[in-house]
DNA sequence: CGGATCGAC
DNA sequence: CTATGTCGATCCG
């Protein structure tokens, strides 16, 4: 709300901390001076957690520093001379698109919380206040600004600093009705007008004054608010009037621009207790201020110029309770900028202050005449938003509402939390409101992002993009428990200490995705009904559909062989048993006890299922998930994959493998289980205990039980996954026509390592599996993304049009996995050549 | 893309 | 007695 930039000072390295303290105090009454604030709040600093980071951020910004000026020594004349040339190109044409013809406004609150409060509670009208906790104060009254306490400092220094600082919680509810009081006001100069939190907007007053200019008198007379239904209220406005505020002088506020200037028309005042203010720029903005005192007992400064970025600074001008404009000519906004501090300038902060500083520029006029430095030092953007500025250049039109959130970031911040299970099951309530949100904005995001904070206020992000969007809390918690895990592993046997914790998600699906997410690949499988993922759900296999293409003339490829032999298998259909049904939120009781049923009954048959390895394809008969388990192992890896793997054992020495398959259809089981309990009203173990399935139940309940768990390694999931994607899936083309036995043989070849091939970038050529087109990519993802796509658009829309293809399959919801989902990618290409023939 | 950093409030 | 926030955007490798 305030912040402490206006009184910022990095230029040596104890700067981190001067810089919370200094105070222009020129009141000086009852305050402190400068170096009375920077002592006390050294005192109170120094030698904590806190500052340790802090000078440890100093010193990176110090190297950052160092290297610039080693690349800055680099620079010769002659490149210098080369980028002034270019640079002054631009500048032309800048200038020549400079516009001044709008005008915008920005209104600021003054010490809005802290004013919202000292309104409501006269009691603290004479007192120094501040809003917010003992952790962190949000602003500060003007008196306790003379103390030094400012917005973004902490309370207990605050109290340090000005013993008898009153603290008043934050109180967000009522900021917002005092800001939705403002917001109808601006309103009617600006219907498009552009909030920036709370306390501060631009308004784009162009059309309005245009309008005004034809305006009578009366439609530009407002009436002071002699009405107050409250007591405290009346008390307030009669102090004000009586002690020369209102009534006595026509000169509303103390600052050096009157409401009341020499406009004729104004003096004029046929009714009593109004004003009419004029057409100009400066009397809109006076009117608007005026009404919103008027109905909030609020002040606000306001800042008028030809673009946003100098309406900003110009609101700072002559705060609190004040207004300033730069006139519509380039001169004078050279002049305005001419001796203005760069830190004044919105988007440049703390750390571009003090680069800049380095290079001896501190007025926006040295920015303009190191311009040509700069484009050489600093990234394109970086420069040639220094060379904006340096001009006064900005927008001129406030920008249709981005409004899409980018993410959603749901963090707490905490006293030292460092046990693991405090730490997950705050990331789960994390996740849980963070997918409230996302469901209710109908959202599904890519990537999940971890954020921490240990008690060292080192902060941590770490991120997770996952191939299915996630919105549900099990999604999300899925892959952050997942990172968190990584997290504690990283600091084991130490506990990890921390004291915030974020997850964010991100990376939403646009429309155009959404569409074809909606037939993608995973909500296919999603949403199919018969046939299933491992065939674990007995498929009726439709005959038809599968003897059509049986006769479609193999391509001699290790998988259309395999592809061929699966053929002639599906049409004399194995004896499959219902395996175990997916669940989703969405389906219908009805549906759900049918279903329920099925489960119900396997878990009570002693039937062996026969799986399909989605590797070999080879049908699989076993009793349990770990023995089909094994046999992905092998046949995935053969001997080829334990070199580059480390198999982290628990207690149990678990020969724990490559077993996610399962592991996803573990939560299943979990997840049916449950359900299964809440319709029978019966107890878990008696109804699994003499399935065959139990021991696997057994071993999956203990790895989804709400202890997460870390027995995998993504890493080499992945790079397995890659493997296979691209030797059977991705690169069909390049593998050997005749050799089945391709992959063992050529697994080391540079080929066609996976490590050679990702990290090629640029001009990789990969060809999709649906349309066989070759397509130009840097990445797997956006190939997998045209492949997603290819297939909607394709394959897809064309078979579901056939009643008979199966409908109801695989549960991906829990499956974030790269390599789960390159899984049922491989599983479902060649599931959907041999339904189409393809 | 992931992670850190920056800036705003 | 303790005690330094939250959010989005952008940059960089």
């Amino acid at each position: 709300v305030d912040d402490m930039k206006k009184v910022g000072n990095s230029s040596c390295n104890d700067g981190v901390i001067l810089r919370m303290g200094l105070n222009d105090n020129k009141a000086g009454m009852q305050g402190l001076d400068k170096e009375k604030i920077n002592k006390i709040i050294m005192e109170a600093t120094k030698g904590s957690r806190f500052y340790e980071n802090e000078l440890k951020k100093d010193q990176q910004v110090n190297q950052r520093i160092e290297k610039m000026m080693q690349l800055k020594e680099k620079i010769t004349t002659q490149q210098l001379l080369n980028a002034q040339l270019q640079v002054d190109k631009l500048v032309i044409e800048l200038e020549q698109s400079r516009n001044l013809s709008s005008t915008i406004v920005h209104i600021d609150m003054d010490a809005f919380y802290a004013a919202v409060e000292m309104r409501d509670n006269p009691e603290l009208k004479e007192k120094p206040i501040a809003v917010g906790s003992m952790s962190m104060l949000s602003t500060s009254n003007y008196h306790a600004r003379r103390f030094g306490v400012r917005a973004a400092m902490p309370g207990f220094i605050a109290k340090k600093l000005c013993p008898h600082l009153t603290i008043v919680p934050l109180n967000f509810e009522k900021y917002g009705k005092v800001s939705k009081e403002v917001r109808e006001i601006l309103t009617e100069y600006d219907p498009n007008f552009m909030p920036m939190g709370l306390d501060e907007a631009y308004l784009n007053i162009t059309e309005h004054l245009e309008e005004r200019l034809n305006w009578p008198e009366h439609k530009r007379r407002f009436f002071f608010n002699t009405e107050r239904t409250t007591e405290k209220d009346n008390i307030n406005m009669s102090a004000k009037f009586n002690e020369g505020g209102y009534s006595s002088s026509p000169v509303l506020f103390e600052d050096n621009t009157p409401l009341m200037d020499d406009h004729p028309e104004q003096r004029d005042q046929s009714v009593a207790n109004s004003v009419v203010f004029g057409t100009s720029a400066e009397e809109v903005v006076k009117e608007i201020r005026f009404r919103i005192e008027q109905k909030t007992q609020l002040t606000a400064s306001a800042g008028i110029a030809p673009n946003t970025m100098l309406a900003k600074m110009c609101s700072d001008r002559n705060k609190p309770n004040g207004q300033c404009r730069i006139a519509p000519e380039r001169q004078a906004v050279l002049d305005f900028l001419k001796d203005l501090p760069i830190r004044k300038v919105p988007g440049i902060g703390k750390v571009t202050e003090k680069m800049l500083k380095a290079l001896g520029i501190v007025t926006c006029s040295e920015l303009y005449q190191q311009r040509a430095l700069l484009s050489l030092l600093f990234s394109e953007a970086s420069w040639r938003n220094f060379l904006d500025i340096s001009l006064g250049l900005g927008s001129t039109h406030l920008e249709k509402f981005h409004n899409e959130k980018k993410s959603y970031l749901y963090l707490r911040t905490f006293s030292e939390i460092n046990t693991a299970e405090d730490q997950y099951s705050l990331c789960r309530e994390l996740c849980r409101d963070l997918a409230q949100e996302l469901q209710k904005e109908g959202l599904k995001g890519k990537t999940v992002t971890l954020k921490l904070k240990n008690v060292n206020f080192e902060v941590k992000t770490r991120a997770s993009t996952v191939l299915s969007s996630v919105s549900t809390e099990e999604e999300i918690f899925a892959v952050a428990k997942d990172l968190l895990g990584t997290e504690i592993d990283s600091v084991a046997p130490h506990p990890l200490r921390i004291r915030l914790m974020g997850v964010r998600v991100s990376g939403f699906l646009s429309e155009e995705e959404k569409k074809y997410q909606q037939k993608s690949i995973t909500s296919f499988l999603k949403s199919g009904k018969e046939i299933s993922f491992l065939r674990l759900h007995a498929g009726k296999s439709n005959p038809e559909c599968f003897t059509k293409n049986s006769e479609a003339s193999p391509r001699g490829s290790f998988f259309d062989k395999k592809r061929a032999a699966r053929q002639l298998n599906s049409e004399n259909p194995p004896n499959e048993t219902v395996g175990k049904q997916v669940f989703h939120d969405k389906k219908s009781s009805a549906h759900f006890v049918e279903e329920t049923k099925k489960v119900t009954d396997l878990q009570n048959s002693n039937v062996c299922k026969i799986f399909t390895c989605p590797v070999c394809f080879e049908e699989q008969s076993s009793n349990n998930l770990e023995e089909l388990n094994r046999h992905i192992d092998k046949c995935l890896s053969g001997s080829l994959v334990k070199d580059n793997m480390e198999i982290p054992k628990n207690d149990n020495s678990r020969e724990s493998t490559l077993n996610f398959l399962p592991q996803i259809k573990s939560e299943n089981v979990d997840e049916c289980q449950n359900k299964v309990d809440q319709l029978a009203g019966t107890d878990q173990s008696a109804s699994t205990s003499d399935s065959c399935t139990s021991s696997s139940t057994e071993k999956f309940t203990q790895i989804t039980s709400d202890k997460p768990h870390r027995e995998r390694q993504p890493s080499n999931l992945s790079d397995i996954a890659r493997n296979v994607c691209m030797k059977q899936c991705l690169l069909p083309k390049r593998i050997s026509e005749d050799n089945e036995d391709h992959f063992e043989k050529t697994e080391h070849t540079e080929e066609t390592s996976s490590s050679c091939f990702f990290e090629a970038r640029g001009d990789s050529v990969l060809v999709c599996p649906v349309c066989n087109s070759e397509q130009k990519t840097n990445s797997l993802v956006s190939f997998n993304r045209h492949v997603d796509v290819c297939l909607n658009k394709g394959l897809i829309q064309e078979l579901t049009e056939k009643k008979d293809f199966p409908t109801k399959t695989y549960n991906m919801e829990n499956s974030n996995r790269v390599g789960e989902y390159i899984f049922v990618t491989i599983f479902m290409t060649n599931y959907i050549y041999k339904c189409a023939g393809s």
